[in-house]
This record gives C-alpha cells, sequence and structure tokens, in this order.
DNA sequence: TAGCAAAATACAACCGATTGCAAAAATCAC
DNA sequence: GTGATTTTTGCAATCGGTTGTATTTTGCTA
C-alpha cells in the first residue's frame, strides 16, 4: 500500500479509503488510485486490516466425525452442509475455515474464537459436545449450532424440525399400511430422538397390531449393514425401516437385497437427508428434505446477526416427504 | 498479552517468549506466566501474530464444484479429500480455509494468496483452471494441485497413477471375459482421459471382437443415469461399463437395474473412488481406490515443502483395484 | 477578492503480537 | 570481592493497514 501511495503521489491514508471506497476521496483521486492497484496486481493485506479492525471476516465450521464416533467421514450430507454454509457465507465476504476434529477432545471451537482466527462458529449437530458448547462462556455469542431443538442448550440452534420429519414418515408409512416398523439409529442422539419420537407420535393410541422396534446404529453405514443382516436373521418379522440417515438406508437396503428381501415390496425403507446419492439407488430412496441449502444460509445469517450484537432465537427450517420407490415402487 | 504481563509483573516481550516457550526465559518465570495464562483462558491472538511473522498458519483449499460444471456438490470423494487435508494440515497446526467458486470466474485463489489470508492453496481438478493455474505467476511457487499428471503443467501435481487405474480396470475386465467396454466420462477433462488411455492399452492389438465405446458424461450422476438409459435403448450391446467415478457408477447400475439388466451378469460396472457408498450397494461396486488419504497428506506435505522454499516435483499416489459383486458377484 | 464553508488530503495513533539489541541480574572464576 | 560470563529481562521498532483529527485546498458567496 505504501507502493501505490508513492506510485500515486498521495498518502497511504488517501489509498486506502480510495481502496475502500470511501466517499472521502475526490473521484478522480480514487479512480486513479484504483486503476494503479489493478494495474500492479495490489491486495489488500488481509493480515494487517484483520489486526486493524478487529475481525478476520471468517466464520469456522466444526464438523465432529472422528473416527469411531457417531458419524461417518463420507456421509455427503456433511457435504452439503459445507457448500451451503461457504456459498451463503461468501455472500456476505466471508471465508470459511474448516475443522473436522480427530478426537472428542479437541478444542478447537474454543481456540477459533478466541484467538480471532475465526469471528464466529457453526457446528454442526450436538453429539458428544453439549456440555463443551455450554462451556463457551461469552464466546456463545458467535457460535451457531445445527442440531434438533433440545431445550437445556442455552447456544442458538439452527435446524430443521425433525420431530416433524419423523412424523411425516410415519403417516407415509401407515398410509401404504406399513404396521411393523424398524426405527434404525441411536436414540441417544438429539436429533434421532427427535425423529423416533415423530414416528412414534404417529401409532399413539393405535390397535396392537403395529408396532416400532428400535434398532441401535451409529451413523455409520457398515454398523448399519450388520444390524440389518442381524435383523433379517432374528425372528422378528417387520415391513418397514426407518433410518435416521440416507447412508443408512442404502445400507439397509444393500443388506435386505443381499439377504433375497424385495424394496418395497418385502420391506419398505425410508432414509433422512436427501442426499444426491437418493436419487440414484435402485429402487430410488423415500426419504426427509431438510432443504439443507436453506439451512446452510439461516445458519450464517443468524451468526452474522449475532456477531453484530442482535440477540436471535432458535429456527426450524422446512421439512418434507420425497417419495420414491423404496416405498411405493414395485 | 498486556494483561498478563501486569498480572507476572514482566514485560510482555517476556510473555510472548514464554509462551512460545523460548529458551531465553527463565523456567520458574515460564511456568508462572503460563499458569496465568491457563487461568485466565488466555490465547494468543492470531490476527496480531499473523501479521507480525508474516504467515497465517492456514492454508487454503479449492474446489470448483460450480452448478452445470463438471462436478457433482454431492461426490463423496470431495468431502473424503477434503477430510484428508484437514487432517494432514492439522499435523501442522495449520487451519483451512475452504472455498468452493459459484462460478469458474471466481478467482478466490489469488485473493486468498495475496491477501496472506492463506499462505498456501490446494486445489483440487484443473478443470476448467488450466490457464488460470498458470498465470498465477510467484504464487504458484505456493500452490499445489490435485490432478492428473499432464506435461503442460508449470503448476506442482499430485495425484494418483489415473493411466494405472484404467489399465487396471482394463486388465480385470479382460480377465472375466469382457469385451464390448462402455467407458463413462468426459475424456476432455484430464484426469479423464488418462484413466480412458489407460483402458484402451489393455486392448491394444487384440482382436476385433473387443470394443470400447465412449459414452461422455459429466462428473453429474443425474446426467449418467440419463446416458446409461439411452445406451440402454440404443443398438449397440455391451457387456460392460467404466465409469469415471463412484457416483456415475452408482447411477449407471441403477439406470441398467431399472432396465431389467442384471449386474454384474448383463453388465458388469466398474467405478473409480472407491468412495464409502461403494461397498454399501448392491452389488458392491467393484473400483479404483486412489488412497485419498494418502493423497491429501502429500498435497500438505508438498505444499508446506514448498512454501519454505524447497523445490518439489509432481508426485504420483499408489492406486489399486478393489474387486467387489458388481462385476464377479452374480 | 476577502471570508467562510465544504471537500480533500495528510498526520499520527493504534491494533497486539514478535524480535534484535541493550541493559540488568545472576553466576562463575580467581 | 571484583571482573568476566552467562542468563534473564526490558526497550523499542516493526508488521501494514484503518481512522479520528488537523490541515490544506477548493469552491462558493457577497
Amino acid at each position: 500500500m505504501s507502493g501505490l501511495a508513492k506510485l500515486s503521489g498521495v498518502d497511504i491514508s488517501t489509498v486506502s479509503r480510495a481502496l475502500n471506497d470511501s466517499p472521502l476521496v475526490n473521484g478522480k483521486t480514487k479512480d486513479h488510485i484504483l486503476k494503479l492497484a489493478h494495474e500492479t496486481g495490489y491486495a489488500i493485506n488481509a493480515r494487517a486490516r484483520n489486526l486493524r479492525k478487529q475481525s478476520s471476516q471468517t466464520l469456522g465450521i466444526v464438523i465432529p466425525v472422528y473416527p469411531g464416533s457417531h458419524q461417518n467421514l463420507s456421509d455427503p450430507f456433511f457435504l452439503e452442509m459445507i457448500a451451503a454454509v461457504s456459498q451463503a457465507a461468501a455472500k456476505f465476504d466471508y471465508d470459511l475455515i474448516i475443522n473436522l476434529p480427530n478426537s472428542p477432545s479437541e478444542i478447537a471451537e474454543r481456540r477459533l474464537l478466541l484467538s480471532g482466527k475465526a469471528d464466529g462458529l457453526i457446528v454442526i449437530g450436538q453429539a458428544g459436545r453439549i456440555e463443551r458448547l455450554r462451556s463457551l462462556g461469552d464466546a456463545a455469542d458467535r457460535v451457531v449450532v445445527w442440531g434438533g431443538m433440545i431445550e437445556a442448550a442455552d447456544y442458538t440452534l439452527v435446524g430443521s424440525d425433525n420431530f416433524e420429519g419423523g412424523r411425516l414418515v410415519g403417516e407415509h408409512l401407515k398410509d401404504i399400511g406399513r404396521h411393523r416398523v424398524v426405527f434404525l439409529g441411536d436414540i441417544d442422539l438429539p436429533e434421532v430422538e427427535l425423529r423416533y419420537n415423530g414416528l412414534m407420535s404417529v401409532w399413539n393410541g393405535d390397535s396392537a397390531d403395529t408396532s416400532v422396534k428400535h434398532v441401535r446404529s451409529s451413523f455409520d453405514g457398515h454398523e448399519a449393514y450388520r444390524q440389518t443382516l442381524a435383523l433379517c436373521e432374528g425372528t422378528e418379522s417387520f415391513d418397514a425401516v426407518f433410518a435416521a440417515s440416507d447412508v443408512l438406508a442404502i445400507a439397509a437396503i444393500h443388506a435386505l437385497q443381499s439377504k433375497g428381501l424385495r424394496v418395497p415390496e418385502d420391506v419398505a425403507v425410508v432414509g433422512y437427508d436427501n442426499i444426491g446419492q437418493a436419487a440414484m439407488i435402485s429402487p430410488g430412496l423415500t426419504t426427509i428434505d431438510q432443504n439443507i441449502k436453506l439451512g446452510g444460509e439461516i445458519l450464517v445469517n443468524t451468526l452474522i446477526d449475532k456477531i453484530a450484537g442482535n440477540p436471535v432465537r432458535a429456527t426450524l427450517t422446512p421439512t418434507k416427504l420425497v417419495i420414491r420407490g423404496s416405498t411405493v415402487g414395485g
């Protein structure tokens, strides 16, 4: 910048104002400086600017996908969420630092915020992090969490309506006459529990020939595959599987088919997320669309509001059922 | 930091040295300062440190997945690559800024580098960016590209051996007696062309009853699905499909099955990438494993070497065939 | 053309760390 | 105990912008 100042014969403060399009500088001067800046390929030094402005124009996104934990590293849901958040942040000229902690004990959240590397933080999922999120103190002002609505949270939550999603699936299964449902997922996770509760709400007070069986599985497809195989080898019969994610549902379909069961004739399968692959397997996967793109936008809008000091409340994104061949084909 | 200095009664320069574990400060003084820092939850201000040290301990990763372009936003390959790079970077205490440009014209590369937001840049894929990468000038010293080895590149390339991957697939198809192969992908992309050439190399000089047909498809699963359907409706017969990615292969299987063709009995299908879902569809997908985890590590190691001023050369990562039911099941 | 307001520019402090060098304190040798 | 070393600490410049305030220039009015 001092180089530009010499070139154009003005003070660096004027150069700075020109580059920031301040109304304080004369139009001609501004044009001249901008032309020089363009010609020399000058780019403002973000490090100096960040220090002075006490901001880094960067948000952080933390996705806990540590091995052996609750989530599978290759679940496309995350990529779609990253893309949605990234593009929403770009609209505000924010960059995005991505952090995928290797272990539950990593403390990237605090570090990113307190060091000023990120102005705010988006955390995807509450699993195993609720206490830590609660302990953020003041820094919680600059954190937004994607997850199911739980009352105990004193941080800001954004998420789809997991209960409603579960309920929609229940209604659909009821509509197509399925009564013996397997719920595949880990209801110890808040989001999954809500989906389960939504599902159950449909059958409240119904006749005794309906049943919902909970089969615990992490978000890892291989585990879901094994669980489903075991289920087929068991004695209980079932005519529908509702999985807590599309990855689990796809694995379940694979397991069912390998056991000679037809989807959806013998067993209807429903997933959750509506990832790209859901439409591209055979049969197509009926699933819940959380509208991840909108979710990402709301996360970013909410976070930027919080950073600006505006109070914000929890937000639900719309949730809808996408019906494909895994429930009504055949 | 000045707060810590007052608390401990020493100069901030001593505090700085203590926090950086400099041998210049007395052991007792150091312990005392560290204890205070811990108690007060102090974190070094990265913005000030970055400015002074002329480095930001941050790498950038650019993934061109703009809509309508060559790649599908939900391709799990990218997520696995992001995870691999992120974890490799973390080992060197680097953070990772992720950039998913919306359009081919975005110039995040230059901005991130020249503004100093990132010390170096990893670009995933050369598609549509070759000229731009060439025009980086000095900044090319801090860029590493994941992609197929092409001679014209004057930037540093890291990638798996795409030719060898294609060759391995060819050998395998030959072994199982398939002769009429459809190659599904866009050979205008350097990586895909190499895979295609590898495949072709197997049949060089063979008898006339073998054929390889190129069906152009972007990396979008929906397009591959339509192309495969059209293929089934065409007159040419084929007994194998080699797709340029697993996402395409999965879509192709879906299309084949929906047309009543059996995989692998009627048509064998091979993918590329070995994403998590490849093992979880029915039948399991035979595919090429690029060892993305290792690839991410090499990308980061190479980039950090370049940043340090060490000359580095292009690197190939190992490539291997993973055989599953989509070619030898049934 | 003087006088005053408005516009444009320059000056200088500041953001919060790092680091070369000077100064002070501690240790050692004799 | 004194001088020479070695440790340890403090001082002050520096990184490269931004911004409040002072100053200069320009433009307008009478």
